[in-house]
DNA sequence: CATCATGGATTACATGCGTAATCCTAAATT
DNA sequence: AATTTAGGATTACGCATGTAATCCATGATG
């Protein structure tokens, strides 16, 4: 499993938004997203991605242009799974929990949440009745 | 804000579980929970736990008896909300919808969450009343 | 009383990470 | 063609972390 690091992360998020990009494309979004980091730093993060085989790139001329070898939807499940497993056991409801605890539940959030659970609902019924 | 690295976390764990307790007793619960440590490396962890201020001690005869400064609570919360703002740019709706594409949602999860909604719900509708 | 043993304090050491600086090469410019 | 320069490659460096080993003091034991 690959591990990125926070910094690296906040590259990966660039990539994933704007991907294929060169260096200098991903240096310029970071410092519009207000990450106000020094060229050979996020360089450097690059390099080290690349490493990881968390990116690739192809030459185009003098550029590298970087995309994503790791999907930003498989990352966020494998460190939401890792997160849930290391803090709560596994179980995600706590966390939820200890959210509507500290009132950091929207209405988006409690919307979404009512129409995922419909669908789950649906879908469960259907399963059930494969037994 | 204490940072607090993933073997010091199941040290952190042992003694939310058990406090207080000692060094020992520590190194034993690591092993019952299948975690093979070297005693020396669970006092380092032990050790640095307490320079970062996430756990007290005192003396009880030859022995330290460890307690935790931080609260377990607390930390899966701080945590959480830093993960979910790191991963998820702070809206906690997409991790749980990533869970529920993977099936890892279980029937409690649902019920849990369903009774976290109507209890949020029925709280909602009291505030709006109050503005 | 002298020695052993137990447990805390200090030191170790490789690797990862945050944060760059320097080196080097090839393209652009004069 | 020689020189400047932009961008990738390599090197740097201090602190955190995982994983211990060694040192030292004090209580237990023969």
């Amino acid at each position: 499993m690959i591990e990125i690091s926070k910094a690296e992360l906040e590259v990966m998020k660039i990539i994933w938004q704007y991907s294929p990009c060169t260096a200098s494309d991903v240096i310029q979004h970071l410092t519009e997203a207000g990450q106000e980091w020094h060229d050979r730093t996020v360089k450097t993060l690059l390099t080290r991605l690349v490493k990881k085989r968390a990116l690739k790139f192809e030459k185009a001329q003098r550029h590298y242009l970087y995309s994503p070898l790791i999907e930003r939807e498989a990352y966020q499940q494998q460190e939401s799974e890792s997160f849930i497993k290391r803090l709560f056991g596994g179980k995600i409801s706590p966390l939820i929990v200890g959210f509507a605890k500290q009132d950091k539940l929207s209405n988006d959030d409690i919307k979404e949440l009512k129409q995922l659970i419909s669908d789950w609902e649906s879908k469960n019924v259907e399963d059930k009745q494969h037994d």
